[in-house]
Formats: structure tokens, sequence, C-alpha cells
DNA sequence: TTGAATCCTATCAAAACAATAGGAAAAGAA
DNA sequence: TTCTTTTCCTATTGTTTTGATAGGATTCAA
């Protein structure tokens, strides 16, 4: 049960994009070097992304990327369909076809709670959330070298 | 986010002995044909289940497996760290010096939040609870014969 | 017309995964 | 004892996924 890359990756893209207050797009270049994330294979977050519809390039004399929607407006989840097929923690959710048990499996539905579970958090949880939190860290660190 | 195999499969096959309520313990040949698992895959499955002192071998004229506790005491989560390693949806979980912003990081916040919501799912269900549906669904479909 | 940025596709190495294989050890039955 | 059945153990293998790099095409404003 590991979180893939691109998704975490993804996740602190659109986090920086949120971040910015500005009116002008980020560049990936700063996204690359605030985030951490290799500058190339970030091309393919990117993509993920705007393929997801969740950012858009920014024409006019400064380009690079910004959000779409409101920060409020994005959640995880929409980060996390921009980079992995259906949420589905076992095949047989997604096609029932793939196993002949479906129709009376405790562990099937066992499965499919876990699934409506990690749906539900990742739902109710927005960029915006993330942007507040995140404020709310490097704030609190500054006061506590105040405080030295 | 993909359960692994080991893990769909062991829940299987301790829901298989629950399911059994004689004194006696259950063949690893009928744990395999019951519940479509692979003889010898199952071995690996097995020992998993016992290394993690869930289940444990008869001894006496008919050996087999059978549970270690009582099935209302065995949780999903216990399957699952026969199975894996701390459940961590992102290392940096586990294991904090793999990152440098962990001290500050929104999204490790975001990734610990999941890895709580699911942990507590899964330790929330017993393989009693999931014996107690299997007979459920079984008996619902019996009946629905009853009415054509 | 060049420089900086976005955009696109292919490729690759390593790791994880799912499963198979072969047989040793134990223990009851003949 | 010997045979048979079942448990137990370790190695190996093929496939898929993953995480990342590479190289260059395209766009566009200065």
């Amino acid at each position: 049960m590991k979180i893939n890359s691109k998704t975490r990756y993804g996740t602190r893209a659109i986090l920086e994009l949120a971040l910015n207050k500005s009116e002008e797009g980020v560049y990936q270049k700063d996204i690359s070097i605030n985030q951490d994330i290799s500058y190339k294979y970030l091309d393919q977050i990117i993509c993920g992304l705007k393929a997801g519809g969740l950012i858009g390039t920014v024409s006019g004399k400064k380009s690079g990327y910004r959000l779409q929607r409101e920060p409020g407006k994005i959640t995880v989840l929409d980060v996390y369909n921009a980079f992995s097929q259906d949420l589905a923690v076992v095949d047989c959710l997604a096609d029932k076809s793939i196993c002949d048990r479906h129709e009376k499996c405790a562990a099937r539905d066992l499965w499919d709670g876990l699934n409506s579970v990690i749906e539900s958090y990742l739902k109710s949880i927005t960029i915006d959330d993330l942007a507040e939190k995140q404020s709310e860290l490097e704030n609190r660190q500054e006061g506590l070298i105040y405080h030295i």
C-alpha cells in the first residue's frame, strides 16, 4: 500500500502552485527547485496534472503554470486520479469478471470498504487545506526561532 | 494503492480456518481448493501467517492448521502486517531521515492522515466479522434460490 | 533569431511482485 | 521397518511496475 511517486510529487507540485499568490504563472524550474523534484521527471508530473484538468499553462509575457480551479475545489483525490486508473485496492472491485467469487465474497466486501475509506479521506482534503497547513507549519517554525 | 496478493490470499486463508467449526485442523490442500489459491503459493502464505503468530499447526492424528487466537481477536491489520513491514503509504512516515522536508511538510501530514485512516479501518475488522459476513452472503444466496 | 520555456515520446535499470520448483523433515499408517 | 501424507524450507524465475533519464520538437516574446 504505497502512494506512487507521481502522486506524491504531483501533490507537492500543485501545492506549490497554490502557495503562489501572484497572478503570474509558476515556472517548472521553480517548482523543481522549491519542491526538490527532478526537473525532467516533473515534465511527466505536470503533463498528468494538465491532462487531469487541474492545472494549465499561463499564456502571456510570463508563462509558467497555474491552477485551473480554486484550490478549495481541487481535492487530493483529483490528484490521485490524475496518476492512476480508478482507485481500487484490489482488481476485482473495478472488474468483477476477473474472479468468480465476487457474488459471495466477504473478502471483497472488506476491500470495498477499505476503498471507500481511502476515497472519502482523499476527497475530504483540498489543496487549499494543504496550503493553509503548509503556511501554519512554516510560521510555527519561525516562531520557534524568535524564542531562542 | 493495491493490496498485495499475499495479504489478499492470506485473508481468505485465515477466513477459511475461521469458517471451520470443528476441533480438527484444516489441511493446506483444502484451503487451496476451497479458496482457489495455488497449493504451492499457499506455502508462503501459511508461512507468513504462522510467523505472524496468527495460525498454528495442529499436532495429533489429524494435522492441518488452525487459528492461534479466537477469530474475534484477529484483525485484518494483523494479517496485513504479516505480509508487509509497517503500514506506511509513503516511506518518510516510517523513516524521517529519508527526506529533509519532514519538519514542515503539509504533504507528509496528509499521507500520515491517510495512513491512520487505513490502519484504523483494518484494525476495526476482525476475522470473526468476516466469517459472519461470509455466512450471511451464503445464506442470502440460498434464500434467493428458494424464491425462484 | 535566439534564448527560455513548454511539450512530447522513447528508453532504461532496478525493484517489486506473483508464482513455480524441488525437495527435506516429520509423523502417522501399513 | 517402510510407505504415504502432510508440513516445512529455500531458491529461482518471468513479468510488470516503478522511478527516472534522455533527446529533442515546439512555442513565443524580446
